[in-house]
Parts: C-alpha cells; structure tokens; sequence
DNA sequence: TTCCAGGGGTAGA
DNA sequence: TCTACCCATGGA
C-alpha cells in the first residue's frame, strides 16, 4: 500500500466536489459517510485495477492511498496523482465563480465551503456510458444500470475496474440489456465501444481537454444516446460553464423555485441565469444543490 | 393502470 | 428546423 500526500488549492474542498453530483453513488466510487473516505477503481499505467482512497484529513491536503505492490516510482505518482487531479478537478481555477458567489447572497456560503467543482470520472469513455445511462430515468435507477456496468470490469477486493470499450464489446448487446437493465440504451453504448475500439473515435484528446469548446460539442452530439441537454451537462463537467443542461430536474426546480410552481419554459430559465455570465452554470447547480440536496440533507461542510 | 424520470432517435412535414 | 411518436425500465 503506497501513500500519496497532495496539496489542493485553497479555495478545493473535499465534501462538496464529492456531493457534487451524484456519481459518487455508483461504482466503481464507493463513498463512506462515516470516515470520509473515497474509494474509487482506477487502472495503473499497465491497465491493471488498482484501488485508490482518498480523504482530506485537513483542508488543503488530499491523503491518497494506492493498493498496489511495493513502492511508487516518480512517474507512478505523477500518474495517480493526475488520476485524483482529474476526478477532483484540482486544476480547474474557479477564483471568478467564487468572487461571483461572494456577491450573491445566496451563493455567499459556497467559497467558505470550496464548492464549485464538479466529480469526474478518470476516463471520458466512463462518463460517457454514465450520461447515456442517465438520461430518460430516475437517478436510482441510473445508478443501479452504471453499478451493473461498472461490474462487467475485471473484480478487485470485491469491486470491479470500470470496464474497457473492448469488453463491454465483448460481453455484448444482450448481456448489457439483460444484466445491467439498460434497455434501449444498451445498442448506443456498444456503438460507442465499437467506435472507440476500431479507432473511429479517439477519446484521449477530450480527456486531456485539447478540444475547442465547438468541436468539443459537436463529437458529444456525434454520439447515439447523447443529445442536447447531455451534451451541455458533460461540456460543463468539461469545465464549459457558460451554458446551462436544462433537463427535467431544471425545469421542475426553477419553476418550483422562481416562478410560482408554474413550469416555465426555456428560455425564461436561460434569462434568469444570464446574469452569471461564463458562471451560470454552476451558479445554477449549486444554487439546485444547496436548497434540493445540501439544506435538506443537513450537509455543513465545514464541521469537517 | 397510468405516468414519468437528471432525453434522444427518427420519420415526416 | 420543428413536431409527433416511439423507445426499456421500474417506482409512484
């Protein structure tokens, strides 16, 4: 078991990228309320599993441990490390939104908290079939479909690495419909898989995020399962905050929320967020997170 | 039963 | 470009 110590911006806090969204609810995450402790299959440079636990034992520093053999070389952890940078967003400067939310009252608690960036998963291929999973059902039951399809990857200590292109491949249409329940979603994520594994799509630029933001939407509507509103939510995972998803959820809130309990339409959501400019996105998320989830939920952050 | 969820594909206009 | 209809699944 090897241990990493990463040193995390000032303005990063664990909790809130952890309860970000609710990927963390499905494996390979495995989320325990009590230690605080993120434990998350990666793949090592080899692709083989590796179990990775990451906590914040102190603000500022991320402790990470890597079960594998022996000691890490250098490169193994700058390797990990990029892994965890990925995931947490570490590299994301989000200084602007929070100036933002230091100038709205009801945003104001976010900077104190280190809230504003989003959980990632270490491969765009993941958060793919995650976005195709999602769409046109309740969220348990998108996690239960992303929990079976993370369990078609190779087992370690009683998970299961998130699978490779190829081997859902291989494990086929049917199994992914009759096994991971994934419907009619099951033949866009082999056409997906296929893509990617006879090179038609290459996902390593998007996830070393070398993609201008137009081309960048382009190849997520490219892609059978995705279509407007999941493109806008993974180009804001991207860290393209400057367009709102507006999907169900939105909708059902903000005229919750805004305007009486009438539904309003798109266009008076897009209005009421146009002020946050490049930001809107995440001052409309967080905004949804704090009084939908957070607030309800007794979540304070900073006890921690 | 019917509705619908953190929508999207497709045919037809 | 816009609209109607269809698509598996499972909880309410």
């Amino acid at each position: 078991m090897a241990r990493l110590r990463i040193r995390t911006p000032a303005d990063f806090g664990f909790l809130p990228a952890v309860y970000s969204h609710g990927w963390f609810q499905c494996a390979p995450f495995h989320w325990e309320q009590e230690t605080g402790i993120l434990t998350r299959v990666v793949r090592d440079e080899g692709g083989l599993p590796a179990l990775l636990r990451m906590s914040e034992p102190a603000r500022g520093t991320l402790e990470v441990t890597v079960g594998v053999e022996g000691r890490l070389s250098p490169d193994a952890r700058r390797y990990f490390a990029s892994l965890v940078t990925r995931m947490l967003q570490l590299e994301r400067d989000i200084s602007g939104f929070h100036a933002l939310c230091r100038r709205h009252d009801h945003l104001a608690l976010l900077p104190a908290l280190g809230a504003g960036r989003l959980l990632r998963c270490p491969t765009p291929w993941e958060e793919l079939v995650r976005a195709i999973a999602a769409t046109n059902v309740a969220w348990p039951q998108a996690v239960r479909m992303i929990s079976l399809v993370a369990g078609l990857g190779e087992p370690i200590d009683g998970m299961h690495a998130w699978p490779a292109p190829g081997r859902v491949l291989e494990a086929g249409e049917e199994k992914l419909r009759e096994r991971c329940r994934l419907g009619y979603r099951a033949p866009y994520i082999i056409e997906l898989a296929a893509r990617i594994v006879n090179g038609e799509l290459d996902l390593e630029p998007i996830r070393r995020g070398e993609v201008p933001d137009d081309e960048l939407r382009k190849l997520f509507l490219g892609i059978k399962g995705i279509g407007p509103a999941t493109t806008d939510y993974l180009m804001i995972l991207s860290g393209r905050t400057d367009r709102l998803s507006i999907d169900s959820a939105v909708y059902a809130y903000v005229g919750e929320t805004h305007f009486g309990g009438e539904r309003p339409d798109a266009e008076q959501i897009e209005r009421l967020y146009e002020p946050f400019g490049q930001w809107r996105a995440l001052a409309f998320w967080f905004e949804f997170l704090q009084e939908k989830w957070w607030r309800p939920a007794g979540f304070d952050f900073r006890e921690r």
